[in-house]
DNA sequence: ACTCTGACTCAAGACGCT
DNA sequence: TTGAGTCAGAGT
DNA sequence: AGCGTCC
């Protein structure tokens, strides 16, 4: 997702960055410096890539393609008779993530010491493998999957960086349970119902119903019967709409179990010639910036990994008008049953928040 | 009058100088 | 693509 | 904070 963000959000006069071969560069412009960033606060990152997605996921995806391949087509013709906004506005509408964007960065977080691993699936569901084992503190994410998953902790809008609009939120998965006065199961069933990546959503079904239908019925498959023998039909399931997959998926998605020889993760010295050569010879990057850079990665490796992320919590503003809008946020979508979590953690916890992101 | 969903819109990353 | 925010209209 | 620049 964020190579993604990456390329469609880094950008000068409409255009991807490049080297002067040519080549994109947005991704490692924006992995490289968040990264930095995310290290110089002591935090360990280990980043998780998707795999193959399940075949579930394939109705969607083709869905996705399809539009793409519309956008394609607009930004061909915009290209031709549009204004140079249209144009780029198609062209962040073309944006795909390709197999090389995606080798790039891996090969820049070898250079700069920091592990990674393959999903073999989805790679929030190794997240939440890894943040359970207690091999990181928490796993990042913007998706809120990833507490289906199980994780124990997410960390959203984990960038550190310097307009970040959004504070840091850490959500835990036990408090948001508690506070749904929910089990895991009906959790899951109810993000299901909340409209997943695996299904279509129900139509005339938001947050709030979905919240009243599974407190009412319990079960996803109470709540199918309910709607299906419905007499004045509300409500209308979708025509293919295997909900057990879906919930076989969170239950047991595909994972590299955290004992997994691959799950041995090192933090190490970054290679400084290594990542001049990539991105200043090959990438075109500003050398004294990269070794700049470099260094800051070197010293980081060395100092023991204290948590710096106090500094960043503290900026949290508690301000009447802060909490009004949390409370008016907090009433709304699935976000809804996690940023009461939020909120909770906010008030509680807000400086507590310590960062090992990993041991 | 109030609640809820759905449709529409917009922006999207990080650095460093002023 | 995603999310966040706003608005209108249907339903209760 | 705003804005040009990064490649």
């Amino acid at each position: 997702m964020s190579i993604y963000s990456f390329l469609v959000a880094v950008r000068s006069d409409g255009q991807q960055l490049m080297s002067d071969t040519g080549e994109t560069t947005s991704h490692l412009m924006g992995m490289f410096y968040r990264t930095l960033r995310i290290v110089d606060n002591g935090i360990k990152p280990l980043y998780v890539f998707d795999g193959a997605p399940p075949k579930l996921k394939s109705g969607e995806l083709a869905k996705r393609f399809a539009r793409k391949n519309e956008a394609s087509e607009q930004h061909e013709e915009a290209k031709e008779t549009g204004t140079a906004e249209e144009v780029e506005k198609f062209s962040r509408r073309t944006v795909r993530v390709t197999r090389e964007h995606n080798e790039e960065c891996r090969r820049l977080l070898r250079l700069m010491g920091i592990p990674f691993i393959v999903a073999p699936t989805e790679a929030e569901a190794q997240c939440a493998v890894l943040a359970r084992a207690g091999k990181v503190y928490a796993a990042a994410s913007e998706d809120m999957d990833t507490l289906t998953f199980d994780s124990p902790i997410l960390l959203r809008h984990l960038t550190f960086s310097e307009q970040r609009k959004e504070p840091i939120q850490e959500i835990h998965l036990d408090k948001t349970l508690e506070g749904l006065n929910m089990d895991r199961k009906q959790f899951i069933d109810l993000c299901i119902l909340l409209g997943c990546d695996y299904l279509d959503p129900v139509p005339k079904i938001g947050p709030n119903t979905a919240l009243k239908l599974i407190r009412d019925h319990g079960t996803l498959e109470k709540v199918v019967e309910f709607i299906e023998s419905d007499p004045k039909k509300k409500y209308a399931i979708p025509e293919d709409w295997p909900y057990q997959d879906a919930r076989e998926l969170f239950l047991h998605p595909d994972v590299r179990s955290a004992d997994d020889p691959e799950c041995d993760f090192k933090w190490e010295a970054p290679d400084v010639e290594g990542l001049v050569q990539f991105l200043v010879n090959e990438k075109g990057f500003n050398e004294d910036r990269v070794r700049s850079a470099a260094q800051k990665l070197q010293k980081n490796v060395k100092t023991a990994q204290q948590s710096r992320l106090e500094g960043f919590f503290k900026a949290i503003p508690k301000t009447e008008d802060q909490k009004k809008d949390l409370k008016r946020k907090h009433e709304e979508k699935v976000a809804d049953a996690k940023k009461k979590k939020k909120e909770d953690a906010k008030t509680k916890k807000e400086t507590k928040a310590k960062a090992h992101l990993n041991s």
